[in-house]
DNA sequence: AGCAACTTAGCGAGCGTTCAGTAAATCATC
DNA sequence: GATGATTTACTGAACGCTCGCTAAGTTGCT
């Protein structure tokens, strides 16, 4: 009787229970395949048999790890959008920070993105499914953009893609006690990502709506 | 005595052994822990002892195979920049081309970067000297541009690092089969990473060095 | 005869998974 | 508020398989 998450919080990696939070860490360490079950478990401190009356095999522990990352990052990013205004600068930064604070926050969930491998076709299906949900979201924006006036970049997907490997990237680099605060690297990246998009102007203060992104 | 390479062009993945060719497409198909010995073999049509009268054991065929693909990608790298001339918009145009081309020409090498986390100590310590090599490579030249004014970014290391995620991202979306060939891409991508170093001029048409690169 | 390039056969270790049993908590009933 | 039934959360032991790897033998070319 020790498999509740250890906090209630809202952030997706202290509400794991230690099982899954152990299976993360192993997973991010030596990967999907290179992680067995019994390390898991010595891990938690429970044999073997606990895993399986908690979850139903091996690959479901990877499928709800990735299920709970994206969930979560889809949703901040979505929220993010909305929360910006109709404006396309605004919304492409808000959701580079929003994709940001994710890999700096929650590296761990971030990072087992590179696992995304060893799922089964149908738990790959669903991970891919969300996947193209932000990218859809950041192409959106970016065909928003180029609409009004405000992006310029000639190549739409080429963009998109350019703009989410450079922040999933953030996930393989990033430490804790690095030079730049998460702050500061979500910013430095709404810059890279605004510069991927050609904005034309630097904040852009259009009459509708000034006042909004602020430039270092 | 089928151990030879197939052909002996210049191209890395035309002239691995039929041993090494099987041994990428496995990793790069299911990963290295997820790749076994059996199934190599299989696939070269040969028993499992022919893969160690030929190399020493399972991480050394991955070893071998990074080794080349890093060997050849930093040399193609340094090459192109050097023969670009002095200018930095130039040699970051070449850099961006050389890289590209080897995310598309070669892109189970390319790909297999993501499994260098299955490297032993001593053999990744080799890989990341290499990887480190392009990323000076890259870092310079930014600097370069940003003494000489043709560069703008603010945040050299992040810049550098989105260059390369932002070019590694391809190896793992690129399809021969795609809308575009792969000297559009590279020509979109020397755009995109001209983009983030927050090139100030176009094609940059300064006195010492003109007719150079051509925007489409 | 000798060497290069294999094959046959198998070793011990570790893999994911399961089954049967059990201590403790929870619940229903008197 | 003690008692028996049920449920929860595990453990011990082991199953069948696959893993990386190797010793010893075989084949064919020079």
């Amino acid at each position: 009787m020790a498999e509740q998450p250890i906090a209630a919080s809202s952030d997706p990696e202290a509400e794991l229970t230690p099982i899954l939070r152990a299976a993360l860490e192993e997973f991010v360490e030596h990967g999907y395949d290179g992680t067995s079950v019994r390390t898991i478990a010595a891990r938690v401190g429970v044999t073997v048999p606990a895993l399986y009356y908690h979850h139903e095999n091996k690959q479901a522990l990877l499928a709800e790890l990735l299920d709970r990352a994206m969930a979560v990052v889809v949703r901040h990013t979505a929220e993010a959008e909305a929360a910006a205004g109709p404006v396309p600068r605004d919304r492409m930064a808000a959701m580079v920070r929003a994709i940001v604070g994710h890999m700096t926050n929650h590296q761990g969930l971030a990072f087992l993105d590179a696992e995304t491998r060893a799922l089964t076709p149908d738990n790959r299906k669903r991970y891919v499914a969300q996947r193209d949900q932000i990218e859809d979201l950041m192409r959106s924006c970016l065909r928003d953009g180029l609409a009004d006036g405000s992006f310029s970049t000639p190549w739409v997907g080429d963009c998109t893609r350019a703009i989410l490997s450079m922040l999933q990237g953030i996930a393989s680099w990033y430490r804790e006690d690095g030079p730049d605060s998460r702050e500061e690297i979500a910013e430095h990246h709404v810059q890279l990502a605004l510069a991927l998009a050609g904005a034309v102007r630097p904040p852009a203060p259009t009459p509708t709506a000034a006042r909004r992104t602020r430039r270092r």
